[in-house]
RNA sequence: AGAUCCGUAGCUCAGCCUGGUUAGAGCACUACACUGAUAAUGUAGGGGUCACCAGUUCAAAUCUGGUCGGGUCUACCA
């Protein structure tokens, strides 16, 4: 601080000078650090201010510099997740990086150093799907029309396509993250940090390769880990056909009682599926032990033939009307529309254990031989027992497919059933399958004339006798996040990351960080966590992070890569023992490229010599995104320090939606690498909907343009909006009118306080160039706004500091908007443009000066632009900083010795009194400009006649009134009333506080003031009980004085005279001339200083008003002279009260 | 089906944690004022079964349980 003022000493001439020479010689400059005028505008155009301000910290590296200048400062550390710079940005990217960056910047006015890398995803299923589209191939075509390497080079070209976009979104909305350094997933080094990443956790164990059952998408031709197929909206409602299918029981010893029951007739397993398509992979028939089954006789609805079929008791209602039941069944005719039905037999599903069915839909594929072919001494078409089976659905048999669904293939193993995969990794039916072979399970390819293979199956079964029910059934199933297409289970060679094993760590990890809301990690995340299976990280595709992992053909000998100067190595070592052309082409400079196809060439050898081919996978884009704390500073290979320093992250923030996509990465890596969390403060944002609160697509149409947006508003009024409209955890209705609102009421008040002070400090000369006016010396409204200053900046403080930026954002805008524009500034206008340049002057100045600068900077993190432009201004003249931005400075600190709970108390009631004047002016429809005599306030006690005293003047002159008159205790004159004090009461009497609260209700005047006088009162509760109360107890206040109207406001009660007397009436004509004239003042241009002369021509009782408050008039309208004349010719035409007058005002000099 | 968030004025949201007696604000609408800050402001007015039901309590928008509606997410539902 001393520095600064010492500078001021030397500085003050030399500006001087400066601006001399400026203008003798007609420089055009203007230095952003110096100014001897505050900067005034012409409108507040938000968008064109933050254009000028982008030049200037792009022409000062002000971001850059904001970083350097807390070199050696403990560091705060932030991790930004990387977007995909291969589609446009939205508005939803607006609002999790305003948080992001306004976290930043608020740590680092606290005087953090915060880095903040950006960084990019780059590789993945939506870039190559993209190439594929803009190359019109499909997957098959990689490796034939166009080589992989051809390829890769494609999505290389395209990751990057809209980064320009990005980074013009990144600047114009403010957002400081570094773009000239970021990270990018696809280069060598950041796949080297992830070999590293893997070999660490295949060294410790955590990485196998299995086959499983898994999610797998045929329309992008790659395997999906659980948390792709956790992305949102991958489970749709869609309508299937679904067909309940009738599986023949073989007639054996085992199954005799169900022929018994059925007289020998044929007897049939009802199986439901909303996949028909798997019908013919169908291997066995699942059923519940425990759950009982009924044999029912009925007739096919379709085919009309007489049927009995085996389904669960409790689902029997859901295929047979009531009124069926033993209906005759030799009557039957097909044309009748209800089915008679009649239960034959009942029995447990583990009574059906072993029985044998006949093939569903007999092909070559699916015959014994070639099942067998596949798994010798597999037993297929048999019914087995499950504990998955349930009665909520279908008919309690499940048809069981082990290739197509986990629980299939986990029970047809143990009761070895074989497995059959009767579509290809396209999603069709391969050859063998009679009419169906070859065709798609569903419309994968977009053919525009596909016909559904479940219809057709569904069909050929009706017509065979061996369908029972074919409807269409509405239900959620998963689709591939990227191509939308329905995702199918399917039997896959993968390699897995056991996540499952550090489970228990990553749910203690995860109660060590703090989520906002904390909901999302206790609730959403913490489930996550307990239900997680192991992390499926292989991807059959070709643009990604190759999987490091080299095996012998049988597969006995593996080894991973965890580092390029290994792989080099292992290249050279494998040359020299294998000998022949291995490798040749990388034994000179070593591997160049870590993507495909270049280390699918590279051949490695095993201990025992044999070769070894890569594994053909690459790994899951998330794990690279989920790596980014390591690969981001190329670790372990090096800036060691640097990741130490960098980790882990004190904040992150992205969508919610990222719970288990990146959140879940970030965590799962960190612990499993390092036993560590990777963030300890986790921000989740909610989605962005339209004003309607419908999600923004592209289909409906109602997404919001963010440059638009940004261009029309700009980018401080949209992120003020985005912060402070809703917590960022709630969903998010956006809409343009709340944008206008804010651009309004909020920027739009500042502007115009900033600009009343330009407007007047300028014409002052004020620079803050002479002391500081200690508080002491400063009156009572000054001293009021600074405590409330005080207040907010502890607030504000508290807010950021909970990641609740919203509040603080309502606190700015709150205190701008009732403090200090529409109280202080209205209050104090007089002081600005009145008087000499004296101390209570320079007071109101100071004052003002404190308050605006103070609340640019606590904005500043979320309204980064204007708040910069304030601050630049009010700096520039009084060069109280020496940073050149807000974003420079430190936060604002209270002082405690400023806060004043007292005198905020009483200019809350100075606040309450005049409004109460106002609406009884109101009520006796008498304007503010006519002057009264007083109004009466009755004081219930000391204190408050104390406080109201303090605050008499700013109320007299608020309201046009003369005096303040108290009215004292006098019994009988105020009309008091009495009301327990129920908070603090009521643990106190409990029960009782009915009985009081009527017994005070019921208290005459007298015993009010008697209850007053004593400070105690006994009321008594009936059955010879009483209550002591003490005044603290109750709460008094004055409800009404006889004969006046009041207005009463809590203790608060006023009443006003309103007589208003001729004198007053003149005063009031004198006011309202006033008005008129400063009026035409405005209208006629003149500036706030010219002085005029006025002449009046008036021919009634105004005359005399004017005449005896001449001195008054002219000093308000700055006139050196008011000549009444009897007659004027030209003039403008005004009326004061009703009476016409001609003026003609003129402009002196 | 489960988890979670949400439901307060026509709209956007406070208040709920810690229960207290007229449930607030802004926007929008209407009328009247004020103003040498003027794309601002004040006063007044209309507008609420605090989603519903039950419970706890002297007292419930607030606490508890349930129901309904909406969002998001989960699930190996054949």
């Amino acid at each position: 601080m001393k520095a600064s003022i010492n500078t001021n000493d030397w500085v003050l001439p030399l500006r001087a000078i400066f601006s001399y020479l400026c203008s003798h010689f007609q420089i055009k400059f203007r230095s952003p650090l110096m100014a001897n005028r505050y900067k005034e505008f012409k409108h507040l155009n938000l968008p064109a201010i933050e254009k000028e301000v982008l030049q200037r910290w792009e022409r000062e590296n002000a971001f850059k510099k904001s970083i350097e200048v807390r070199e050696g400062a403990e560091p705060f550390v932030f991790y930004e997740g990387p977007p995909s710079a291969n589609g446009m940005p939205g508005i939803h990217h607006v609002i999790s990086r305003t948080l992001k960056d306004l976290v930043c910047r608020y740590k680092t006015m606290q005087g953090y150093k915060v880095q903040r890398k950006g960084g990019w995803d780059t590789h993945g299923l939506p870039i190559e799907l993209g190439v594929e589209k803009e190359l019109g191939i499909t997957k098959e075509d990689i490796g034939k029309k166009i080589s992989v390497a051809e390829y890769n080079q494609k999505c290389r070209e395209a990751v990057l396509r809209y980064k320009d976009k990005w980074d013009d979104l990144t600047t114009k909305m403010g957002y400081w993250v570094d773009l000239e350094h970021p990270y990018v997933t696809f280069t060598n080094e950041y796949i080297e940090t992830l070999w590293w990443c893997l070999k660490e956790l295949y060294n410790k164990g955590l990485l196998y390769k299995s086959v499983s059952i898994q999610p797998y998408s045929p329309a992008a031709g790659t395997g999906l880990s659980s948390h792709e197929l956790n992305q949102p909206g991958t489970y749709r409602n869609v309508k299937d056909t679904s067909a309940v299918a009738m599986f023949k029981a073989v007639k054996s010893g085992r199954s005799q009682f169900l022929f018994d029951a059925a007289g020998d007739d044929e007897v049939f397993f009802l199986a439901w599926t909303t996949t028909p398509w798997t019908l013919p992979s169908n291997l066995g028939l699942t059923v519940g032990p425990n759950i009982d089954y009924v044999l029912v006789k009925t007739f096919n609805p379709y085919t009309h033939l007489p049927v009995n079929v085996v389904l669960a008791k409790s689902l029997v209602n859901r295929y047979f009307k009531p009124e069926g039941e033993n209906g005759d069944l030799e009557e039957y005719s097909p044309d009748q529309k209800l089915l008679p039905w009649k239960i034959l037999t009942e029995f447990k599903g583990k009574e059906l254990e072993g029985l044998e069915y006949e093939r569903l839909l007999p092909y070559e594929a699916n015959s014994l031989e070639a099942i067998q072919a596949i798994t010798p001494d597999a037993q297929p078409f048999r019914v087995l027992l499950g504990d998955f089976v349930t009665t909520e659905d279908g008919t309690g048999i499940v048809h069981t497919a082990p290739a197509f669904g986990a629980d299939d293939y986990k029970v047809g193993k143990k009761y070895n059933i074989g497995i059959l995969t009767l579509v290809d990794r396209e999603g069709k039916f391969v050859d063998g399958l009679g009419e169906f072979s070859r065709r798609f399970i569903k419309d994968y390819k977009n053919e525009p004339d596909y016909v559904d293979v479940n219809v057709d199956i569904s069909v050929k079964l009706k017509k065979e006798n061996r369908a029972f029910k074919v409807e269409k059934y509405e239900h959620s199933y998963p689709h591939c996040w990227r191509t939308d297409k329905p995702v199918v289970y399917y039997p896959l060679d993968a390699w897995f990351i056991k996540t499952t094993a550090k489970r228990e760590r990553m749910v203690e990890l995860n109660k060590t960080i703090n989520w906002k809301p904390e909901s999302t990690g206790t609730g959403r995340f913490g489930n996550w966590l307990e239900n997680m299976v192991d992390w499926n990280l292989s991807r059959s595709r070709y643009w990604g992070t190759p999987l490091p992992i080299w095996r012998t053909e049988d597969g006995s000998e593996e080894k991973c890569i965890g580092s390029i100067e290994e792989l080099n190595a292992e290249i050279k070592k494998a040359s020299q023992v294998l000998g022949g052309d291995v490798n040749t082409h990388y034994l000179h400079d070593g591997i160049l490229d870590l993507h495909k196809p270049y280390v699918d060439e590279v051949i490695l050898v095993s201990e025992s010599g044999k070769p070894m081919k890569r594994e053909p996978d690459l790994i899951d884009v998330w794990f690279d995104s989920g790596a980014m704390p390591y690969a981001q500073w190329h670790f372990p290979f090096e800036n060691k320090e640097i990741f130490q320093e960098n980790f882990p992250a004190d904040f992150i923030a992205e969508g919610v939606d990222q719970t288990r996509g990146w959140f879940y990465t970030l965590h799962a890596l960190g612990v499993m690498l390092f036993d560590s969390v990777a963030y300890k403060t986790c921000v989740s944002n909610g989605l962005v909907l339209d004003k309607n609160g419908n999600k923004m697509s592209k289909r409906l149409g109602n997404v919001v343009d963010p440059f638009q947006t940004i261009e029309k508003f700009g980018a401080d009024a949209t992120r003020w909006y985005l912060i402070t409209n809703a917590s960022p955890w709630d969903n998010l209705k956006f809409d343009l009118e709340g944008i206008k609102e804010v651009q309004r009421k909020f920027f739009g008040t500042l502007y115009n306080t900033y600009q009343f002070f330009a407007l007047y400090a300028n014409v002052d000369r004020f620079s803050f160039k002479e002391a500081y006016i200690p508080l002491e010396e400063r009156p009572e409204i000054d001293r009021w706004i600074l405590s409330s200053l005080q207040t907010l900046i502890k607030k504000v403080t508290a807010a950021f500091n909970d990641y609740e930026p919203t509040q603080a954002g309502r606190l700015i805008e709150d205190f701008v908007d009732e403090h200090l524009s529409n109280w202080y500034v209205r209050l104090c206008r007089r002081r600005f443009w009145k008087g000499e340049y004296e101390q209570d002057k320079i007071a109101a100045y100071q004052t003002l000066y404190e308050c605006l600068e103070t609340v640019v900077r606590l904005m500043a993190p979320i309204s980064p632009f204007f708040s910069d432009e304030l601050f630049i201004n009010l700096n520039a003249v009084t060069q109280k900083h020496k940073e050149e931005s807000v974003h420079h400075i430190l936060f604002p600190t209270p002082k405690e010795e400023y806060i004043d709970i007292l005198l905020e108390e009483r200019m809350g009631l100075a606040q309450d009194a005049s409004s109460l004047i106002l609406s009884l002016r109101k009520k006796a429809n008498i304007k503010v400009r006519q002057p009264l005599q007083k109004a009466l306030i009755p004081v219930l006690n000391p204190l408050m006649e104390q406080q109201l005293h303090k605050v008499e003047d700013l109320i007299t002159a608020e309201v046009n009134i003369k005096e303040l008159e108290y009215l004292s205790d006098t019994e009988g004159f105020i009309k008091k009333k009495i009301k327990p004090n129920f908070g603090a009461l009521g643990k106190k009497l409990g029960p009782l506080m009915k009985a009081v609260n009527t017994a005070l209700s019921n208290f005459s005047q007298h015993e009010i003031s008697l209850f007053e006088k004593e400070g105690r009162y006994s009321i008594p509760v009936g059955n010879d009980e009483f209550v002591d109360l003490a005044l603290s107890e109750v709460e008094i206040s004055s409800e009404d004085i006889p004969g006046w109207t009041v207005a009463s406001k809590g203790p608060l009660t006023v009443a006003l005279d309103i007589n208003i007397t001729p004198e007053l009436i003149q005063e009031g004509d004198a006011r309202e001339f006033v008005n008129r004239i400063q009026k035409i003042r405005k209208d006629s241009g003149f500036d706030v200083t010219d002085r005029i002369e006025v002449k009046v021509a008036a021919n009634n009782g105004i005359s005399s008003s004017l005449a005896k408050y001449n001195d008054y008039i002219c000093a308000e309208i700055l006139a050196d002279k008011l000549e009444l004349t009897s007659n004027i010719d030209e003039g403008t035409e005004i009326e004061v009260n009703d009476n016409p007058l001609k003026v003609i005002v003129l402009k002196k000099g």
